[in-house]
DNA sequence: TAGTGGTCTAGACCACTAT
DNA sequence: TAGTGGTCTAGACCACTAG
């Protein structure tokens, strides 16, 4: 057969699209740009919406887009470098840590995944910290921090502080404990929708879950369960901070 | 008005429907086991295929099902616990890594933010040696590590070695450096259609990237770019190794 | 109120897998 | 070859934002 075929795999129509449209990013447009609607987009190129979506999608997911709904799509500036576990192991609310209170309950009910890494029994109260954090007055992530009633057991009459005072009495207690040691893990989640709302996005949003075990005394005493927008973040370990600097 | 309206705003139907199969899959299924395929999944809970398949993506993304096309929709296992920062810094190919050295060749054209991080000029030549990291016999993550030329003198000769002895010549010349130091980067990708194949996982599946950025002579001397299933990993950081029981 | 992205439908065909 | 998930279409309506 004289016919030459290349591409025995023809490659997707959405597929070729983002890699078309990627590279108008790169050369013909700044970031904060808005680009042309779906419907035009999609006419532009030929496809079906769903089709011009189905990209854009894409490209959203590895930051190069930002779609809000009543607004736009615009191109996203690179990923926030966020550093994640500092030189120095502390406790969360340590001084100079970038996370802000915001409430706290007490509950007797935690997600399995997190009671078995506390080793709480089911009904031992637990309390739960929301913090948030932020940068450049945009949302990066949420966190829920569980501290079982039993390691700090000065905030048993907490129930008089309202929101944030009550949050910072339990990280104020932990601070006088002796923190022996911290692990984390990392992966990939989609927002509830508590956090979505929190972190400005639609529920179902990829995020970036990361669950730290801190331990005293032998055993875990506290977990933290921190969900950043994937779209935005970049998690940055290790002791040196400078790379936080990488773009794209 | 008597009219009580508790949500304002009406759950999509997806997100329902995520949740009830989520729910489903806890209660009714076991590891393994093969769903209904999706045209009767969407007639079961009278959506259309589209539908069906927005909850299903989204159960995927979280790690609770598997999806092969040919084969059918399966329920997943619980996320593997994949050690990323071992307790001490050693060069990748050190004795006890999980890497599998797949071949190596030279280029002069590197990606930009790899060439950000190694301080090279265009068209200095960089090893690049691609590796990959199995467990039980499944895909993990698939590598790209970059090593400039001048890092490894003793390898100018390697032209005539085949793919995997190419590999290790590099990595073995690396083992004699000292490595003063490493930091590591987490974020979201989509797989680019080498990894993909690499991965068992179809081009634009969801992948956490880590770049390590190896110091050495007070410099950048090594960055690894490894390209994690998202679907199927968890990563974890510090010093305990025991979090990575951790399961859902 | 006009325009945007988000959701949803009811089809169709294709690529792949196992039998 | 039959059955699966993957891609694609051409519509429709909804929720949200901003002028």
């Amino acid at each position: 057969m004289g016919t030459t075929q290349l591409e025995t795999v023809p490659e997707p129509k959405y597929w070729h699209l983002k890699t078309v449209l990627s590279e108008a990013l790169d050369s013909e447009f700044t970031v904060g740009e808005i680009l042309p609607n779906e419907r035009d987009l999609a006419a532009r190129f030929g496809v079906a919406r769903a089709t011009l979506r189905q990209a854009l999608e894409q490209l959203e997911l590895e930051g190069r887009l930002q779609r809000r709904r009543g607004v736009g799509t615009t191109v996203a500036p690179p990923r926030v470098g966020v550093a994640v576990a500092p030189a120095r192991h502390t406790w969360p609310g340590a001084a100079g840590d970038d996370w802000q209170p915001v409430d706290a309950v007490e509950s007797d009910t935690v997600p399995a995944a997190v009671a078995r890494l506390l080793e709480t029994a089911a009904g031992d109260r637990v309390h739960i910290v929301r913090r948030s954090r932020v940068t450049q007055g945009r949302p990066l992530a949420a966190e829920l921090l569980y501290v079982p009633a039993a390691v700090v057991p000065g905030c048993q009459e907490t129930g008089v502080l309202n929101g944030p005072a009550r949050a910072h009495a339990v990280l104020q207690e932990l601070q006088s404990l002796e923190l022996e040691g911290q692990d984390r893990t990392v992966e990939l989640g989609s927002a509830r929708a508590e956090d979505a709302k929190q972190l400005d996005r639609l529920p179902g949003a990829p995020v970036l879950v990361v669950t730290t075990r801190y331990v005293s005394g032998g055993r875990t005493t506290a977990v933290a369960v921190s969900t950043y927008r994937a779209d935005t973040c970049r998690l940055t370990f290790g002791e040196s901070d400078a790379v936080a600097l990488l773009a794209g």
